[in-house]
RNA sequence: CGGGGCGUAGCGCAGCCCGGUUAGCGCGCCUGCCUUGGGAGCAGGAAGUCGGUGGUUCAAAUCCACUCGCCCCGACCA
């Protein structure tokens, strides 16, 4: 491609609604361009990249045996019915009505399709098992879309479903679908890590992330150094680390503490830590009201929480709270505390002389005993862990990050077939639920994590692989340099390299911040200066390695550089 | 959904408080000359429903009301 001839709109001046490195970048770099919250015109370079991600994941999909195939993104609301995610969706679903006024929902994912194509086609354990999956845009109404392409509304995900006779055979699907996206993202030269997540809205026994920790991520990690233990928040476990903190009040007694609610301002009125406090949160499940205890420097872990009372539970409204106990939320107490029941997290178990709310607006309780004054009805771990606790199997300080989620694969189990009555006849002529898995990854969320990844303030660097072109013939001094560039562009063309050659009239100062924006790997610039000696020079956009290059030499060289780093998948 | 911020030329912004000339600046764009190793220079030029609607006023980018859009923080943590 001549560089002249291309559509690629790169602007100086930052966006002015963009704060995120990657979508920073990716505007400024020409790739992308808003066309509302949360959705976006992928341009020319932005397509070309998202083509070789699309691609490396095909290939390496189909090298696990799974089928392409494709579905409709218009599905009609009586699948979703079927499986309750209709209703468990909520405001996520894009819906709409036909003209008949029948209910349809622009899909947000396929289990519910896939199951459906299931149950009407597979009948034998002769049919089992299968792999399909799709590349295809997919709807969610987010409540909060950001970040440019990391958290949009409307997206290209990779979906694929495993189709199994029992759940050994989902474990082989679920293995073979890990091995892949392994090799997807190292290809795509991501540098990411796997860990134990949360199944949420999909439901099934096990499931695990790929991340790539990113400060622009929205997830947040438990890892462990040491033994390479790693969770989402949202399911990770840890110990709390053993401390002495010396108990300031040792002696029961109701104090005054007018207005003060907050754990901060209880404990800096009171001279204590959070450490000392214990909090007391309510929560509606079904028609019961329960107590959640848990320690003053400690957060509630609402999966945590949903996965042990199911998704209903929430937490109740101050209003609520105000109306049946009389008294505001910062002054809940569990002492005498008339709720249906009563949990406590572990990091209150040890409590003696504990500081909590009296129940009575501008009074706490110091002094408390939580095991012999508060009627537990069970301990279990309902926080979120922090930085510093200890990793559950081998006791070391515990880091957590922030991280974005490029890949999602799920054990569903029998979820989507039992209720879709998706089943198989076996060997012994028995009808069986087919068991079933997801795998999911966004495309553009690839594309956004390596321009998070890598780069500097000049712009983005790219992976070789999923580089919207490998190399980029500079052209310095146009048009005396001309020929020799369109000799090397055309060398480098018959040699399968991926080039585009920037033949603008422009300045070379110009030129180069060009370049550096849009962060092709590999860069031939070629000059009077050098040309006069017979030398072009090459330049890496990672390192900014630079070296001279004979003409004569130069195709060669770079068809096989371009060779090496594309199979030692060299990143950025 | 709660809180905050912002909508003025393609982009980035000033002007708004304190209403009053033809609404400015930088970049970009077009024409010509010139220049070519890190977003050059000179000259000329085009380009604006001041997000929308309604109101106040002799007069509205500016004041008031409503509304739409976009971004950021948070989403019940007591």
């Amino acid at each position: 491609m001549k560089w002249s001839k291309a559509f690629i709109p790169t602007i100086k001046e930052v966006p002015r609604d963009a704060e995120a490195r990657s979508h920073i970048f990716l505007l400024k770099a020409g790739f992308i361009r808003q066309h509302q919250s949360g959705v976006y015109n992928i341009l020319p370079l932005g397509w070309r990249s998202m083509l070789k991600i699309m691609q490396i994941i095909r290939e390496e999909m189909n090298a696990i045996g799974g089928q392409e195939l494709l579905m409709p993104a218009l599905t009609s609301a009586d699948l979703w019915r079927e499986s309750g995610r209709w209703v468990d969706f909520g405001n996520e679903m894009f819906r709409l009505k036909d003209r008949k006024g029948k209910d349809q929902a622009l899909a947000p994912t396929h289990e519910e399709i896939i199951a459906d194509i299931a149950r009407n086609e597979i009948r034998s354990y002769r049919d089992l098992p299968q792999i399909w999956y799709q590349i295809q845009t997919k709807f969610r109404d987010e409540p909060r879309p950001r970040f440019g392409l990391l958290r949009v509304r409307e997206f290209i995900m990779k979906d694929s479903y495993s189709l199994d006779r029992d759940f050994e055979g989902l474990d082989v699907s679920y293995e073979l679908h890990k091995k892949a996206y392994t090799k997807i993202f190292d290809r795509c030269g991501l540098k990411y890590t796997v860990v134990q997540a949360s199944s949420g809205l999909m439901g099934g026994s096990q499931s695990e992330e790929f991340m790539v920790i990113s400060d622009a991520g929205e997830d947040t990690l438990a890892i462990c150094d040491k033994c390479g233990y790693s969770a989402n928040t949202e399911v990770a476990e840890g110990k709390i680390p053993e401390e002495s903190v010396p108990p300031a009040h040792t002696k029961r007694e109701k104090v005054h503490t007018p207005g003060i609610k907050t754990v901060e301002e209880v404990s800096r009125f009171l001279g204590v830590t959070p450490k000392h406090l214990v909090k007391t949160l309510l929560f509606v499940v079904d028609d019961r009201m329960i107590a959640i205890l848990i320690r003053g420097d400690y957060e509630v872990n609402e999966a945590k929480i949903m996965r042990k009372f199911g998704p209903s539970i929430r937490l109740a409204t101050p209003d609520e709270v105000k109306e049946r106990f009389g008294v505001s939320v910062g002054f809940l107490g569990p002492v005498k505390l008339d709720v249906d029941e009563i949990y406590a997290d572990f990091s209150v178990k040890t409590l003696k002389y504990a500081v909590v709310g009296a129940n009575e607006d501008d009074y706490h309780l110091v002094g408390v005993d939580i095991q012999s004054d508060v009627n537990i009805k069970e301990f279990g771990d309902f926080r979120i862990v922090k930085e510093g606790d200890l990793c559950p199997r081998c006791g070391n300080p515990l880091k957590v990050r922030s991280a974005l989620e490029i890949g999602h694969i799920f054990k569903l189990g029998l979820k989507y077939s039992e209720a879709l009555h998706a089943y198989y006849m076996d060997k012994d002529g028995k009808e069986r639920p087919i068991v079933m898995g997801s795998y999911g990854i966004g495309v553009g969320r690839i594309m956004a994590a390596a321009a998070e990844l890598y780069g500097d303030d000049n712009g983005l660097s790219w992976p070789i692989n999923i580089a919207p072109y490998e190399v980029e013939i500079l052209e310095l001094n146009s048009p005396r340099t001309g020929e020799i560039a369109e000799s090397i562009y055309k060398g480098l063309q018959e040699s399968k390299v991926d080039v585009i050659w920037d033949d603008r009239e422009a300045s070379p100062g110009f030129k180069f911040k060009d370049a550096d924006l849009v962060g092709i790997p590999v860069r031939i610039v070629v000059s009077d200066r050098k040309v006069k000696n017979g030398m072009v020079e090459l330049q890496i956009r990672r390192d900014g390695t630079r070296k001279d290059l004979k003409i004569e030499d130069s195709i060669s060289y770079v068809t096989d550089l371009v060779r090496r780093m594309k199979k030692e998948n060299a990143t950025g």
